[in-house]
DNA sequence: ACCCACTGTCTCAGATCCGAGACACAAGCG
DNA sequence: CGCTTGTGTCTCGGATCTGAGACAGTGGGT
């Protein structure tokens, strides 16, 4: 197979710059990339040129441009699944007045392609674009109990492959497998301050047609606002969403994912 | 100035990719770009190596993939103007109960950046990632009047540039420049199911240290459940709103957009 | 005002790529 | 089952690019 190392390295500028949390001066990229400064201007340049490069004269900077942005949307747009779950959360969040989240498995990580915010709450750390390793997550767990045991393993292959975060998440392979089991015995995943401290979350997956988990619906509270009682109402309610975007997915061709 | 077609080729497969509703065969990319087959492949080979593309080959199609969507993400996150503006549009919708955008003027486009939805209101057509003609929607006809004439002039300089929807917006310079005058008279804009029939939309623009329009922010309602004196009540919401982001991003450095 | 480090532009030849077209395989239709 | 159309892979040489390094300009520090 021929290479393109203009497209490759042009798009790893893109990845670099996707990965600053503000712009950065041409110099950064050519060292970060190992590329000559030349190379470099010449890739700015004709990214620049298709817009998804912004050049800040004044701090003399790049960073990413509306066509980065239109892309990330576009990709968005092309899941029906998206669309399709959209409304059904805005109906869970209504219902539950708590802020509703759906991702799906990317890979180790879960990736939030929307968040749903409830009136008077703020918005968390899992909003849209995150990618946080999936055994710290409720949508993750619900999805990682949804795959089969040797899925599971090629994902984690050892102890290596987990994360862990506010001293939270399994340690081992043996926790992991036992709260895959404890999540398909109750029904619905959940994580009590894995991601944010101080809040919970519950989570169901959406299955596709032959049972393989697409994705998954969560719900997220403040600990102390829920009571074991009020917070098996939120599990029922997320498992009822992801359901309904279940069956409503069925008999539609395979997305991407 | 060098050329690197390779690195151009890539960026218009994925423009070309954006634009669809669905993931599209290789061929209808060599067709629309006029491109080789066999560069086609190579060139999708390497975007799928990198993540933008993803195939499909039980529908023999190819889509964008999750780096295109985290390439989204990314410019939205490295925008200071948007975490300042989603904590105070939260904060409007959650008074207003209504439905609030965020947006950018982009050429002759606006280009919304935030959507908060009210509770039991539906998301509108005016869904992040969305580029709409600025004079046919209330953001747009906010930033147009507080630029110079100079400017609005170059953005529409003939009738040709502007665009009707629904037999919608102006339809000369004249009432373009008419419209404006009104919006900088009124303190506020407003439009009437020009974007969506039914609905109805008011916005200001946020202006930054000198006095340029960096953003707009709007509220849209169903134009049967609010009155004129609602409506004043609505804009008068928007316009504080949109006055304290401008107050925030002073003392900022110019961010891209 | 001067100096230094950095930004940004430009040239051109040795190195390397791009794409025409052949080939194998797959899907759909009659 | 056979045929047609489309998908996807592969080769290689004429055409073209890549990047070292020179140069000019800019901004910040002293």
């Amino acid at each position: 197979m021929a290479n393109a190392p203009a497209a490759t390295q042009a798009l790893a500028v893109l990845k670099l710059l996707a990965e600053q949390a503000a712009p950065v001066p041409a110099a950064t990229i050519a060292r970060a990339l190992e590329l000559p400064r030349s190379t470099v201007y010449h890739l700015l340049a004709v990214l620049q040129g298709e817009g998804f490069v912004a050049h800040l004269p004044e701090e003399r900077r790049y960073g990413l441009g509306v066509a980065a942005f239109e892309l990330g949307f576009a990709y968005s747009r092309q899941q029906p699944l998206r669309w399709i779950a959209q409304v059904v959360l805005a109906r869970l969040v209504d219902a539950s007045t708590h802020n509703g989240h759906f991702a799906v498995l990317h890979g180790t990580d879960v990736l939030y392609l929307i968040e749903e915010r409830a009136p008077g709450r703020a918005s968390l750390v899992t909003d849209v674009g995150v990618r946080l390793p999936a055994p710290l997550t409720a949508s993750g767990l619900a999805m990682l109990a949804a795959l089969p045991a040797q899925q599971v393993a090629a994902l984690f292959p050892s102890r290596r492959a987990l994360v862990r975060r506010h001293d939270a998440g399994p340690g081992t392979l043996t926790e992991l497998r036992r709260s895959l089991a404890a999540v398909r015995r109750d029904g619905y995943a959940h994580e009590d301050g894995s991601v944010t401290p101080g809040f919970a979350s519950v989570a169901s997956a959406v299955l596709d047609h032959v049972g393989h988990p697409v994705a998954a619906v969560a719900l997220t509270f403040p600990t102390a606002e829920v009571d074991a009682e009020a917070r098996s109402t939120l599990a029922a309610q997320a498992g009822r969403a992801a359901a309904r975007i279940s069956r409503q997915i069925r008999g539609r061709p395979a997305g991407a994912a």
